[in-house]
DNA sequence: TATTGTTATACTCTATAACTATA
DNA sequence: TATAGTTATAGAGTATAACAATA
């Protein structure tokens, strides 16, 4: 144990899950703060993302792949929409097709330009020898994680709660 | 783009900090989960760990490790108190001296435990030839932005905020 | 019966401003 | 003048329960 004059000792340096936790928050604390000349956040960002990717997906669809409940999608959606970034049209009277606008298109590219910015700056900050680790390593991690979180089936009624497993 | 018939489409998957966020959330949850039973959360944990390895330290001083404000310091440390895990004293008038009582080093013990597993666990569900780039890798990423942010001296009286940089 | 969109609500986490008392 | 602890408060983010309309 080195910890012999260190000002003040943080063991957590250790913990995958507390680094993680605080890159990502600096990392998007720091996306947020360049997305905010365009007025949205980095969930709106993730949101259009979805929604250019998959056009005609609806609110409950892009809520499960980001892991946003339905309830909280809501004034997301409306709040993009106001902004004439997000268009709905109703599908068959329960479900809503959701597209980007011309300009949601245009400020898609922009802000994906000033994100993809910021995570290159990340890569870039590691020393050149663990660069190319870094996305192999978080997308396993993640891998890992997806599987062992393993979702039994989208039980929105929560039966099983305390399987010790991870709650989300 | 081998996006050709994926159920719903995630580009999202190619960002460091996006990546890094959803998966310490999980991680986060379900070390939350397995606390539970000793009635702390993750961010307790984190704060007995502090202490325990800086003894004498005080709230002002954990806060700046862990990068939480002074501010929310106070109903944590009372709680902590409260649950009788750290113990506080007078060191001046103005600073308070905190310790882990004998029943919070043996809730430090026994935690650690917990989440050692978990981490452990993460580390052991990625593809053998990564593990050892793990921690490695997710360090260089914490320090790369740890020189980034480079604090400009502790300003609390936020003079300087839209300089570009991340905000925390 | 299950799903979509929705409202209402509550709880946690984080941020800011201001105050006091001490150094 | 700067720091430690504190209070109050506001804003995100996240969670649950319930409902109507529809499939």
């Amino acid at each position: 144990m080195p910890d012999s004059d260190c000002e003040t000792c943080d063991p957590l340096q250790a913990y995958p899950g507390y680094l993680m936790r605080r890159a990502s928050m600096a990392v998007l604390s720091d996306i947020n703060a360049r997305l905010a000349r365009f007025s949205i956040r980095h969930v709106d960002f993730s949101v259009l993302q979805i929604i250019q990717a998959n056009p005609g997906t609806n609110q409950s669809e892009v809520g499960r792949v980001l892991e946003i409940k339905r309830a909280n999608m809501v004034p997301l959606i409306a709040r993009l929409e106001k902004q004439g970034l997000v268009s709905r049209k109703p599908l068959d009277g329960r479900t809503q097709a959701m597209r980007l606008t011309a300009r949601g298109r245009t400020l898609c590219k922009k802000s994906q330009a000033v994100v993809d910015d910021c995570e290159q700056a990340l890569i870039d900050s590691v020393p050149e020898p663990l660069q190319a680790s870094v996305l192999p390593v978080l997308q396993a991690i993640w891998r890992g994680l997806e599987q062992r979180t393993a979702t039994p089936a989208d039980t929105e009624n929560g039966q099983e709660v305390n399987t010790g497993g991870p709650s989300r």
